[in-house]
DNA sequence: AAAAATTTTTACCATTTGGTAAATCCACGA
DNA sequence: TCGTGGATTTACCAAATGGTAAAAATTTTT
């Protein structure tokens, strides 16, 4: 067999990295990263402890592994944000995918909410490589409507920063606002809303 | 002495116990509960573990004190919402202080941000206690405010969450934030205009 | 079917961690 | 200054936890 080639991975061995990687995901959005178990997450898994090592070089093994695959799907909406769009309707529509995204991928935004609380120690480095390019470039896309005159005066780093706290906060803190408005609401309709509201007043001054 | 009474505590226990509850806020806020240990919070507090566990019933009564302390400074700029005020001024008022507080205690917010990132398992009933009577009072009064016509037709409640979910964000995330902005610059001058604007712009719809 | 490779289990281990008992130290009032 | 109660340290412990070695079971290949 060739040198660096490594052997594909047989069914058994997808069918499970995949069960752990989502039990995995379960336990350390709803623990953290110290608050899980590697326990907890082969009983999640139905699978023992020592066959989870097996997969896994170790729970940091998986907890970076989970943040890596994420770390695309956490990208995309932002990457679709289209130039050759309309402005004021690509941001909404943007901030409408992250809305969608906190609604279908909970876990996956915990997740990610309890790295970052936490000064991001596993995934800054991901963070610098994959997020601040991306993120520069649709600043200086949004600086450039501005400039057209196509957006009014306002800063492109902090409107990004508003729309993923107020989407992503319907996520990270659904237990504060499940209590609040009600076990029998669902949250998102009004949220979706609210939030296209409050940014199209912005973006239309 | 009298039966139900406690003794007054000494200086020495007013200082430790100030002591132990500050180094616990730094702790807990970093590592969130299960990540944080005794030995950190010992250490840095200056104490020993027992020492420690002289003075609080162990890690969970720590924990507990400090989010039952915490829950008044929290309510309060939301308490100070003035029902005789201009609406528009006085929810941008509001937003101004939650900033601020954001940015004066980043370790409150991030404590608070785990906790209820894993369900609120120990705030929960403190939470129903306390901040959803007040949260509902000033919806009311925000509703009140639209039906007078003086605000603009929206939800109080998400308006709310956007203000929580803007301002925490700074905190809460602070380390992208950070990363993002780049080392050099101040987010919360930035910010604070930002805001204004944001929810200036919907409130005088 | 036998051999080879992979997968799973059993039985552990070392470290960490929350917590305790008891001895010791120390501040302070009589 | 001496005694007393509060404060602190020392020396532990039991449970939990991440992880390992090796045997056993199972699947795959020949």
């Amino acid at each position: 067999m060739p040198d660096g080639t490594v052997k594909k991975p047989s069914r058994i061995q997808k069918r499970n990295r995949r069960v752990i990687l989502d039990a995995a995901l379960e336990v350390f959005s709803r623990h953290g990263y110290r608050g899980a178990t590697l326990d907890q997450i082969a009983a999640e898994a139905g699978l023992s402890k020592p066959n989870i090592l097996y997969y896994f070089d170790g729970k940091d093994d998986i907890h970076v592994t989970l943040l890596s695959r994420l770390m695309q799907t956490w990208l995309d909406p932002l990457v679709e944000l289209d130039p050759q769009g309309d402005p004021v309707e690509e941001i909404l529509a943007y901030v409408q995918r992250k809305l969608d995204m906190a609604q279908e991928l909970p876990r996956e935004s915990r997740l990610f909410a309890n790295e970052i609380l936490q000064g991001a120690p596993r995934i800054a480095p991901e963070l610098d490589a994959a997020l601040k390019p991306l993120f520069d470039e649709k600043c200086a896309l949004i600086a450039g409507w501005i400039a057209e005159g196509r957006l009014p005066q306002i800063d492109p780093r902090h409107l990004i920063f508003s729309i993923w706290a107020t989407t992503q906060h319907y996520a990270d803190f659904e237990s504060q606002v499940t209590l609040l408005l009600g076990p029998g609401e669902n949250p998102y309709e009004g949220a979706a809303a609210h939030l296209d509201a409050l940014f199209r007043n912005l973006l239309k001054t």
